[in-house]
DNA sequence: CGAGCGTTTGATCACTGTCAACCGTGGTGG
DNA sequence: CCACCACGGTTGACAGTGATCAAACGCTCG
């Protein structure tokens, strides 16, 4: 068992970086020592790894500490439907809080750092700490709230709609993490991107090489730019295509 | 799903014929007053009516008990996406919990008989009664599993599987709610079944007509009858459009 | 009775999926 | 050390699904 050159017992929600886009958020700092007391494991995983299957025994939710994740789910004929990129902040297992039994894969991107929370001790202190409730709440419904705008995405738009949509919103994600909105890494594949946003892989790569050319963004492997921000949110919003 | 003449005070959380499938599940007989007092209107909603619009003050989400609407939302530039048919039982207004405003609207498709919850009061009623919380948690988590699963269909599958996904589905849901799962009335148009679906009124009405002569399905209007379960799931689940 | 809406059917066309070939890179084993 | 392969990515040719345009029907409602 590789421990990493991170100290994993100086990890405290208290002096998490990323604390304010996690569940501590709009807890007080008291507070928060409970909230780190019951997260059990702050594991660090290889690229490729996974953080749960669907199928094994859920216990608990995950926040992404560092890295990304993908989850993911198959179908009865073994296809597979991506069903979200996940940065640092975010939570993922919250589908699974309704069975015993996570329905998903969440497989890193990267090498990730996680932090588990158990979910009876976490709901048992939400009944203590109705600010974590709260922030429960607001998390799950800020999920529900975001699988609907990908829905819109998916059923309405065409190819180039889709992927400006899924840059614009992916750099407002990096944005809000204190990185640049311009110009960032891909985590994934162009066969994930594909995958998650109902297009063939060779369509992405198209469409890639063609919002160069319009020079909108600009890319060198999984790097990206964006060259024109103005143009690729009308492209992704507003687009009558009459 | 007529409603008939109802005497409005009458309705109580404790003897409405569908706690089961209601937020009261699971709540010990005691408990389901302290939920039933805070349920504040219980109101008739005729067909075409709002429950809510988007831009609305959130205050309360919704537990449909008899009838059904649809909720959906509208982009910048005017298009309507429908995000989901509710049926009695199930919950609207969770997308809204993390902002002030509604997001979206919902509009009865039929004359509808809603049972609203201040969110306030709900949120401080679960910290009264942890199987409140457990069973608000299992119904947000299932929302997220829904829509994950419609997000799958609608990125993945060809419009058959599509019509014939949401069709299964229906028929599991009025299943669930002790009617018949094999004949129903559709309470939607066309129309918003292709929007629902990603698809075009003209091929939706086309995919009626071709799963009729293949004999897996029987229609007169709105009225449907699934005539070949086994065949439709296949179609829906399984095919590999090679 | 006319207007509007929901539905169906037909004809046409384009977007995007599929198949195929190719390149570059990194990992592996002889 | 190099040959080989697997994998991710790009580009081209082609075909099919499903959107669009158009028209017609029945129904409800003012």
């Amino acid at each position: 068992m590789l421990s990493g050159r991170i100290n994993r017992s100086e990890i405290k929600c208290q002096t998490c970086s990323i604390k304010r886009l996690c569940l501590p958020v709009m807890l007080a700092e008291a507070d928060i020592q409970y909230l780190d007391n019951i997260v059990q494991r702050k594991k660090i995983l290889n690229k490729g790894e996974f953080l749960f299957q669907a199928g094994d025994d859920f216990d608990a939710i995950h926040a992404i500490r560092s890295g990304s994740l993908k989850t993911y789910t198959i179908s009865a004929d073994g296809t597979q439907q991506i069903t979200g990129f996940h940065l640092p902040g975010e939570i993922v297992g919250l589908n699974a809080i309704s069975s015993s039994k996570y329905l998903s894969f969440a497989k890193t991107m990267e090498t990730s750092l996680v932090c588990s929370i158990p979910f009876d001790k976490l709901e048992s202190l939400t009944q203590e700490l109705p600010g974590l409730q709260k922030q429960l709440f607001n998390v799950m419904s800020g999920e529900i709230r975001d699988e609907q705008e990908l829905l819109m995405l998916l059923s309405k738009k065409s190819a180039d709609e889709r992927f400006a949509a899924f840059v614009i919103n992916l750099s407002a994600r990096f944005k809000r993490r204190g990185l640049s909105g311009t110009e960032f890494q891909l985590m994934m594949t162009r066969s994930d991107i594909g995958n998650y946003l109902g297009l063939a892989v060779e369509t992405v790569s198209r469409l890639i090489t063609r919002l160069q050319k319009q020079e909108l963004i600009k890319t060198q492997d999984r790097y990206i730019e964006i060259l024109n921000q103005e143009g690729l949110s009308q492209l992704a919003g507003t687009a009558c295509h009459t």
